[in-house]
DNA sequence: AAAAAGCCTTGACATTTGTCAATGAAAAGG
DNA sequence: CCTTTTCATTGACAAATGTCAAGGCTTTTT
């Protein structure tokens, strides 16, 4: 258990091993069915979810019931509704489990208590932030300024692991796009070669 | 000088004055005249830099010479292209002046430096890049569920200071629209009241 | 003051994307 | 093994957005 999860914190901050154990009372160790939810839209988020194994998106329900997928998490990456974490208001997103995920959970008093006592726990969470801030930005700068096509071409090459492992009206609703649209991007790519 | 960068700091994180004029010898200060470049596609960025006075914006430019605004930044906000900034690659944004400006920049290397000797500065950057990642995913969260119009709302009810200061073209931008289209949208809202 | 440039709007038309409905294939569940 | 659900695709049509061109108004520059 935590193996990723450390794996991943020393290659952005090394521990001794006294600081990892440290660490590892503050993390709690949870196991999610696929379909389950770790987050419903409305419940306070707890806790900031690593991924050590399985699949995790978080999403929006609109209006119309149309779901928009805000992020995928698979093994090594962090999911969460920060915005809700940070300020205990009810959460916007809804976070469940595409397969069958183990996780390591860090909540809202941990994260306190380690910022608190352990600076290199500032220091990971600093660029954890910052990584995931840039992907965001370039997320978003495909989206103001390219087509559908590109977009969809980006996505596959830069995650080609998610792109293979979730059903594509997710990636339609990641990209903003409905199911039949991103069909019918593909069909055009594939008539093209 | 800097009365509004410490303000903003302070709030986040208080500084002792000792504190504060540390951090200050860190700092460099700027003016750029409205159409300056702060950063040119393709050099690296060198610097984070918070805004006293003025306004400022980063965008790219696609190949039909289309240009797509990233970011805003007036009074108190923060702008750079921190890829570039933190890897010293070249950056992919241009950011210029929209108004004559006033602004305190933080090199790289004493962004370096005082993370390493003041652990306030920290906190300060973590707090601020996660408060941007929380603003870009609503952001983001617009785009992709919201219709234009909706999207255009929301924009001017968070940011009004923006939408008075900036020419249309470029809101429209920011949102990922022609021009002509967001002024038939905003027909559509006037001619319905 | 005149000229130039920037900005917003509008019309006509093209392109992209969405909606609704139906189908068949594959996967999941009992 | 059978049933049900999920998924991807396609067609026909509607709605949203983009493109191109023009005009008028304002601001900037000379």
């Amino acid at each position: 258990m935590y193996e990723l999860f450390f794996q991943k914190f020393n290659e952005k901050v090394p521990l001794t091993l006294e600081e990892q154990e440290q660490i590892k009372t503050y993390l709690t160790p949870k196991k999610l069915r696929k379909r389950q939810y770790l987050l419903q839209d409305g419940d306070v988020c707890k806790s900031i979810a690593f991924v050590e194994k399985g699949a995790l998106r978080a999403y929006t329900v609109d209006e119309n019931m149309n779901e928009h997928i805000i992020q995928f998490a698979i093994e090594g990456w962090t999911i969460s509704d920060l915005f809700s974490y940070l300020t205990a208001e009810p959460a916007t997103y809804t976070i469940d489990a595409l397969e069958d995920a183990e996780l390591v959970l860090i909540t809202r008093a941990a994260h306190d208590e380690l910022l608190k006592t352990q600076p290199k726990y500032e220091t990971y969470i600093r660029l954890l932030i910052t990584g995931a801030y840039i992907a965001l930005q370039r997320r978003l700068t495909s989206n103001i300024s390219l087509p559908a096509e590109e977009r969809y071409t980006r996505f596959t090459e830069t995650y080609p692991d998610i792109a293979q492992r979730v059903p594509q009206h997710m990636i339609a609703s990641y990209m903003g796009l409905t199911p039949e649209t991103l069909s019918r991007v593909r069909k055009k790519m594939a008539e093209r070669r």
